[in-house]
DNA sequence: GCGATCAGGT
DNA sequence: CACACCTGATCGC
């Protein structure tokens, strides 16, 4: 939840993301996104007033901001004083002191920032120096790189104060799973489940606020199904969105909300009411997008857990982990960072003392110290220990790779120059630690996913071999996986240039057409591409809007399922514990084998079919599961991995280690982890 | 009656 | 664990 004040040391003139207080004279406002803890003030009357005489008071955002701003009807005195900045289109602004009419131009540039549709961090150049806002973010690792106008002349900009949202800046939130690794995991569970038939539906239980666009979207592209919402007019202007979203409820992918809608749930019913044509029961399971992360020396988490009978977590986050920040920090290398956010159970001064390694003079101090032991491998783990927090070691490096080298964006301008050595960047940044000088068997679980070689993706999911297998079924994963080896100090030990960073893999991402990333701006049209679909809102809703709606093989067509299932569920089951009756430690990731994952299904169908007043004709015969006796299995994970390693174990591992021998961890019957 | 703030909930 | 938001109670104007 962001604390900031508003306004910024080098240009105080302005507010950012709080109107209140002080803020209320400022010359002009800057809206980083709509989310209501950045909109503080933002309708009061003393603003509304203080409007009503301004010639030049502006709230600055983007257009996608401005849009959702404007669809609420309480900010509609707004929009005289709005002005839609494009993304990576620098504007220059005059800052007028309208008592004084002293003057002050600010050259501002808004860049994406993947927090949620149209949400920006604000650059801002002038005479005080460049300072960037970052407003809420969540970047992957290196993306800083491809951001253009953080850039001049090949290298990064000289970035005086960076105020950054620091929401997850605590090494604890050392790492959350990729956007694509999360989506992956959702897509598997929805895909297994609304496969058995057509009263199988799936409740995304998403919070009121912008940022699941990019869920929505994903999932009615990759099912052919649209996603009930309760509201889609603030999308009107934004076909990307709109054309996912329906208000019709005769769909099998839900994210509508409603008061009671947990109760509802326990009713067998979903939010919106909604109940399948002919009295046949829903079959709902509930999937509540949370946020998931592990520390550097923790079992890594997988994406999805099961919490009950019919609901799950999803991983999902709207900010940065803490090694995304910090990549994204380091690269910059700000002269001083102000942090936006204290972490909960944090003060401000935990904060700066975790931020202060970022900061340019720090680095510099780092480089002055110990550089005169830089030929000594020891003089790096020193230097490391002073740089860093301790835990990063395995994932220090590959944050800099081409260190400070602006890497290709969209357009891919390929002139890239090598750096001199005077660049500005610190030495202290740019160094690697070799990991030959780290075989802390504690961290043989990051460290040793790279040692199957085989590439371990991004470190977001397991190396099991189910993961593997579903890397291979699925290109985007591919692309995952392969970043892994250059994330991983293990898989990459030599801190190459360009070849092997992630930056690189990212590039060829982007070629590739199924991973697109969140680029939210894409989302916007500047043309009102009217479908005029809001109109008929609640009043369509009987079968046949059904039918017509929604598209694909699997429309609700009574029982027909035996034979137009092609895309059978591959019996993957999802067995995870249920905490109420086999408690937390059980939750463990279970990789059943194939005939339990589908006893599993069953199980859960029967327990349906149990509860439901009406079983109908939906007997397990029909069910497409017991069609598909040869579809792997599949893992629907856990937060934790109940089981360490034993200590005799552990210390046949060190003097394995020690010995320059491989090794191999077992993870109960599930092979090497 | 309105807004701001807090506690408690999802 | 968190986030972003809602509701309801309380307080001050």
């Amino acid at each position: 939840m962001s604390s900031f004040g508003g306004r910024m040391k080098e240009y105080s003139t302005i507010s950012l993301d709080r109107f209140d207080r002080d803020n209320l004279h400022a010359r002009a406002y800057f809206l980083s996104h709509c989310h209501k803890d950045h909109m503080k003030g933002l309708k009061g009357p003393l603003l509304k007033r203080k409007l009503k005489f301004s010639l030049t008071v502006k709230l600055y955002c983007s257009p996608v901001t401005k849009e959702l701003l404007l669809n609420n009807p309480k900010y509609h005195f707004w929009e005289d004083h709005i002005v839609a900045l494009e993304v990576d289109n620098p504007t220059q602004i005059s800052l007028v002191d309208e008592m004084s009419g002293e003057k002050e131009d600010i050259v501002v540039t808004l860049l994406p920032a993947g927090h949620c549709p149209g949400s920006v961090m604000f650059l801002i150049e002038g005479n005080q120096g460049t300072v960037l806002y970052t407003g809420d973010f969540r970047l992957a690792k290196g993306e800083v790189a491809r951001m253009e106008f953080l850039h001049s002349g090949g290298r990064v900009k000289d970035i005086q104060s960076v105020y950054v949202d620091t929401t997850f800046c605590d090494p604890s939130f050392f790492q959350i799973p990729s956007r694509e690794a999360c989506l992956n995991g959702i897509r598997k569970l929805i895909r297994n489940w609304i496969a058995l038939s057509p009263y199988h539906v799936v409740w995304m239980n998403c919070k009121a606020a912008y940022g699941y666009e990019y869920l929505f979207t994903n999932l009615s592209e990759e099912f052919s199904r649209q996603i009930h919402v309760n509201n889609m007019d603030m999308f009107k202007r934004m076909p990307e969105i709109l054309c996912h979203v329906t208000t019709n409820r005769m769909t099998q992918i839900h994210a509508c909300r409603h008061p009671k809608d947990e109760e509802f749930l326990r009713g067998s019913r979903l939010p919106c009411g909604s109940t399948a044509p002919n009295g046949t029961p829903l079959h709902i399971i509930s999937i509540k997008p949370s946020t998931m992360w592990f520390g550097d020396r923790m079992q890594k988490t997988n994406v999805i857990v099961k919490i009950g009978r019919s609901s799950y977590r999803a991983c999902f986050s709207f900010h940065s982990s803490y090694s995304e920040i910090k990549d994204f920090l380091t690269y910059i290398c700000p002269v001083n960072i102000y942090p936006n956010v204290i972490p909960l159970g944090r003060t401000l001064d935990d904060v700066k003392e975790i931020l202060k390694p970022m900061c340019r003079e720090h680095s510099r101090r780092g480089v002055i110290i110990y550089k005169p032991l830089g030929t000594l491998k020891r003089a790096k783990i020193e230097n490391k220990t002073i740089d860093s927090d301790s835990e990063d070691e395995l994932f220090e490096e590959e944050v800099l790779t081409p260190w400070r080298r602006k890497l290709p964006g969209k357009p891919l301008p390929t002139s890239l120059k090598p750096l001199s050595s005077e660049d500005r960047a610190p030495p202290n940044c740019q160094e690697h630690f070799g990991l030959e000088l780290h075989p802390a068997p504690q961290n043989r679980n990051y460290i040793d996913c790279t040692e199957s070689n085989d590439d371990d993706e991004d470190d977001e999911e397991d190396e099991e071999p189910i993961e593997l297998q579903k890397a291979t079924e699925n290109p985007s994963n591919d692309h995952a996986t392969k970043s892994c080896n250059s994330q991983n100090p293990a898989c990459s030990p030599k801190r190459e240039p360009a070849e092997g960073s992630e930056d690189q893999h990212k590039l060829a991402g982007v070629a590739s057409p199924k991973p697109e990333p969140p680029t939210w701006e894409a989302f916007f049209t500047a043309d009102p591409v009217l479908t005029d679909e809001g109109s008929e809102l609640e009043s369509s809703q009987n079968s046949q809007a059904l039918s017509a709606e929604t598209p694909g093989p699997r429309s609700p067509n009574l029982f027909s399922d035996s034979d137009d299932d092609s895309t059978y569920i591959s019996s993957q089951s999802t067995h995870i514990s249920d905490p109420g009756t086999d408690g937390l430690s059980q939750i463990g990731t279970t990789l059943l084998p194939l005939e339990d994952s589908r006893a599993e299904l069953l199980k859960n169908q029967q327990s349906d079919a149990h509860e439901a007043s009406h079983q109908s004709n939906h007997s397990l015969n029909d069910c497409p599961l017991r069609a598909s006796p040869r579809c792997p299995p599949i893992s629907i994970t856990s937060m934790l991995d109940s089981q360490a390693p034993k200590l005799e174990d552990l210390k046949d591992s060190c003097k394995k280690l020690a010995a320059g021998e491989d090794v191999v961890f077992k993870r109960g019957s599930q092979g090497a982890v």
